[in-house]
DNA sequence: TATAAACCTGACCAAAATAGTCAAGTATCA
DNA sequence: TGATACTTGACTATTTTGGTCAGGTTTATA
């Protein structure tokens, strides 16, 4: 079981631009280097953030990106789903007929990891992105 | 964020040899076709579960694997240990004397993960190999 | 004691996923 | 109109996964 950096790299990005979120909208330059993420990286995860509204663009000069709501409301639940970070467990489904394993009852563990992926999300949907701001920078937005 | 199915195959095996374990040793040739997974591979698996003790080995005709404590002390936390299914989250150790990021600093979700990995092991340390049995076969051994 | 069942070990490999890079745009503000 | 910044899609090297394969060793039993 791996957690990918694409969904860190997203919630490090996030929490950035929530703490520095204001008038002015927060360049992906900016963030990439307080962060230390590639540019290029960092374009396309903001493009998957972007299409399900966790921010809004803005483009041309003075341009960036700032949050599409506030940050206590972006649970990060919300922020894995856009950029592809799932839990996923079994791949019982794959011939969908059959049970797991090609067998014609589930596999042994199938309620198992159904319960573990309800136990994670359980977590990540009661993080916010504004307790993470809190957590690292110990004030309030 | 995924499981691999190596985890998965051995928690497999193990509910299938504790549900059959008795007097005679299981061989892996039986848990191969009861449960579909190839033979090859489960005793990459099991030389694993009989490194960390959670199995015995009986060798000869009739041999077999045998558990080595009762399914009740098994805990899910110690089979996916025995076959290298960790909970990895953050590398941040990468450069041991910087931070994250090569920065000089925790990078900001570091504490995050730390807390994820709690979660996560929490669960797998509830859980017992008997507990699935009797999940799935509804009755005690 | 021969033999077959079963364990044991390590090397090897194809496919998939990851973690990006690169190139070529388009939009918009100053 | 130029600079800045977003936007998109193709591409790729590396790593991990999920096994297979070959060649053993051990031991019960006929």
């Amino acid at each position: 079981m791996r957690l990918t950096s694409k969904g860190r790299y997203a919630v490090m990005a996030l929490v950035d631009l929530a703490r520095f979120n204001g008038i002015n909208p927060v360049s992906l330059r900016d963030i990439s280097l307080r962060q230390g993420i590639s540019l290029d990286y960092l374009e396309q995860i903001f493009s998957k953030l972007r299409k399900k509204e966790i921010v809004q663009s803005v483009r041309g000069t003075q341009g960036g990106y700032i949050l599409n709501k506030k940050a206590k409301e972006i649970k990060l639940t919300n922020i894995f789903d856009a950029v592809d970070e799932k839990v996923k467990t079994v791949q019982c489904k794959k011939e969908s007929k059959k049970g797991c394993n090609g067998k014609s009852t589930k596999c042994l563990t199938h309620n198992l990891w159904d319960e573990l992926e309800t136990h994670i999300n359980n977590f990540f949907d009661k993080k916010s992105l504004d307790d993470l701001v809190k957590e690292n920078f110990e004030r309030r937005l």
